[in-house]
DNA sequence: CGGCTTTGACCTGCGC
DNA sequence: GCGCAGGTCAAAGCCG
């Protein structure tokens, strides 16, 4: 299953981003809907974003992954959402060689960010997979990327 | 010349 | 029903 190199590609960043030197700190989330949903609304999971990019220490993260399974509707709503992976880093740039080639094709204001958000899709044809990239609004040193689908396809 | 970026306009969904 | 915000499209310009 080509799933798989995708999957490996954002859950090992560390492998793909090693020739990164700008990567001192990466933040993962697994089907990040609400947190997202959270930081666009109110930023109120941004902070804890920041908490374990401060702290670096997996509780954190569990925490995070904890507070996703209150509400049942959002639940069944979040399987029939295709496959979302959000992870934050600390770059200087937001064009990232993940191994994939992506064309931007939308800039964005958003209200909750000084910072516009870039809408990248891969390029390779047929692939269905996007992209969102936006700067953090309180720490313009960390990158805030949010991929959406499944690669159908190995690295360009 | 081809591919990519930029940018404004348009479309859609959601909350009030 | 209206307004707002997010997401996408498409034309024009730029660069390799």
């Amino acid at each position: 299953m080509s799933n798989n190199n995708f999957n490996r590609s954002v859950q090992t960043p560390e492998n793909d981003f090693s020739d990164q030197p700008n990567f001192d700190e990466y933040l993962m989330f697994d089907d990040w809907l609400e947190e997202d949903h959270n930081y666009v609304a109110s930023g109120s999971a941004q902070n804890s974003v920041n908490q374990v990019n401060d702290d670096d220490s997996g509780g954190s993260s569990s925490q995070l992954g904890g507070s996703t399974t209150n509400e049942n509707g959002s639940v069944l709503e979040r399987q029939q959402v295709k496959e979302r992976v959000a992870f934050k880093m600390k770059s200087e740039v937001e064009i990232l060689d993940d191994g994939f080639k992506w064309r931007k094709y939308g800039k964005k204001m958003v209200k909750n960010s000084p910072n516009p958000r870039n809408y990248y899709k891969c390029s390779c044809e047929g692939c269905p997979v996007k992209k969102r990239v936006e700067r953090d609004k309180e720490d313009p040193a960390f990158v805030i990327t949010t991929y959406e689908g499944t690669h159908n396809h190995r690295t360009v």
